[in-house]
DNA sequence: GCTAATTTTGACCGATTGGTCAGGATCATG
DNA sequence: CATGATCCTGACCAATCGGTCAAAATTAGC
C-alpha cells in the first residue's frame, strides 16, 4: 500500500479493497468512493447495518455489485467508513462551546448549530441514532472515550457558569442530553414531524420555529409569575 | 376462522398461522404467542424489521422456526403484531392531558408518565423509533390520523393556558416535540446514556435527575435575572 | 497509437433467510 | 385408556445475501 496515498486520505475515505493498491490515487477512484459513501449514508440510516445490503448500496451508487467491492472489501469497512465520516461533524458543536462567552449566548449558538446540522444533515443524524439503537457496537469505544472526555469538560463549563449565577442551576450533563435530544429530534423522527404537521413540513419556517420555542422554552421556561 | 375466537383477542396478539384456525384459543397459544412478541421486540428493537431475523426471534423465543411460523403466518405478521401491541401504550399519556387540571402539573404529569415509559418500556420506544427511521411504512396511517388528531386536541389545550396567560406563549405542538425528545431519548440513546454516564447509569437516581433537570429547565429555563 | 495499469462485470459460490410440509409427539376430553 | 385435536420439528426449498474471479473494457501516460 503506497503510504504517501493513503496517509494524505481523510480517515473516512480510507478504501479498502483492490483499488487500495494502486500506484496512485485516481480521479475515478475519488469519485467512485464518495458515491459509494453517499449511497451507504442513505442506505444505512434507513435499515441499519444488518437491514441495509451491498445490492442497495450499489444500485445507490449506480455501478454493479463486484465494482463497489472493488473500492471496500467489506460490508463492515464501507460501514465504518460512513460512519467515521459523520462522526468528527458530530462532535464539533459541543467541542466549539467556549468558556471566556457569555453563558447564555453560548448556549443559544450550541443550540442553533446543532439544530443546523439536523437540517443540514438528516441523514447523519439518524446513521448515528441507528448505531446507537444497535447497542452501539462500532463506536463505543468512541463514545467512552472521545465524548465522554468531551462532555465532561464542557459540563464543567456549565457548572462554572451555573455556580457563577449566570445559568439556572440544574445538572448540566442532562442538559446536554436535553439539548442533543431537542435539535436531534428534527432530523431522526421527520416521518412522525411530516405525519404530524404534513408531508412537506421540513422548511426553513419550520425550523425556524422550533429554534424559537426550543430557546423560548430552554431559557423562559413555561412558568408564569402568578 | 373462529369468530368468536379471534373478536376476543386483543388486536395486537392477533396470530396469523395455523394456530388461529383451531377451535379454542388454547393456554399454549396464549403463552407462545406472549413470548414470541416479547422476542420480537427484542430483535426488531435493536436491529429494525429488515435487520432483525425469524431464526433470532425464535431462539429468544426458545422454540424452533417452523414452530413459531405455526402461530405467524409470515414475518410481517410479526412485527404488526408487536408494533400494534405497543402503539396503544404510546399514545396513552398524551390522551389524559386534562384541560380541566392545572396547566403547570398537567405538564409536569406528562412529562414524568412519558419519562416513566421510558424506563419501563425502553424496547417499546426504540420499536417506534426504528419503525420512523425506516419511514414509518407501517405506522403511517396511524401516526397521520390518530396521531394527528391528538396532536391537534391537545396543542388546543395548551394554546388556550398559554392564551390565559398560564403557561408561558410559544409553539404547542413543537412544545410537545420536545417533550417526546427529552423523555424518550433516556429510552432511545440507552447506549449513549451508559458511554457518558457508565454502563450501569439507568438507576432510578438517574431517572430522578432526568426528571428534576428537565422540569428545572422547562419550568424555571436557564436565564437568571441580572 | 501503443502499452501498462486500472476499472468493470457476468457468472458463480457458499451461507443465510423466509417459508413449507408430512408425520410424529403431546395434549385435551370423555 | 382411546381418540381427535393441537403442537412441534427435521428435512427441505427457492430466493437473497456477502463476496470471488477471470477476462474484457477503459483509462492514463508517453
Amino acid at each position: 500500500m503506497s503510504v504517501t496515498k493513503q496517509a494524505a486520505l481523510p480517515a473516512a475515505a480510507r478504501i479498502t479493497g483492490r483499488a487500495a493498491r494502486t500506484k496512485k490515487r485516481t480521479r475515478i477512484q475519488v469519485g467512485n468512493e464518495e458515491r459509494i459513501l453517499d449511497a451507504a449514508l442513505a442506505v444505512f440510516s434507513r435499515y441499519g447495518y444488518r437491514g441495509g445490503t451491498i445490492d442497495q448500496i450499489a444500485a445507490r451508487a449506480g455501478m454493479s455489485k463486484p465494482n463497489l467491492l472493488y473500492y471496500y472489501r467489506r460490508k463492515k469497512d464501507i460501514y465504518v467508513a460512513v460512519l467515521e465520516r459523520t462522526l468528527t461533524m458530530w462532535l464539533a458543536p459541543l467541542e466549539s462551546l467556549d468558556a471566556a462567552g457569555d453563558p447564555q449566548e453560548e448556549v443559544r449558538r450550541y443550540v442553533r448549530r446543532k439544530l443546523a446540522l439536523s437540517r443540514s444533515h438528516p441523514e447523519a443524524s439518524r446513521l448515528f441514532l441507528s448505531e446507537i439503537l444497535q447497542g452501539a457496537p462500532l463506536l463505543r469505544p468512541k463514545l467512552e472515550q472521545e465524548l465522554r472526555a468531551q462532555v465532561r469538560r464542557k459540563a464543567a463549563v456549565l457548572q462554572g457558569w451555573m455556580d457563577q449565577g449566570r445559568l439556572t442551576p440544574l445538572d448540566p450533563v442532562h442538559l446536554l442530553f436535553t439539548i442533543w435530544a431537542t435539535t436531534q429530534h428534527y432530523a431522526d423522527f421527520d416521518s412522525q414531524i411530516r405525519a404530524v404537521l404534513g408531508r412537506d413540513a421540513m422548511t426553513e419556517t419550520m425550523f425556524e420555529t422550533a429554534e424559537a420555542t426550543i430557546l423560548k422554552l430552554f431559557f423562559e421556561g413555561l412558568g408564569v409569575e402568578g
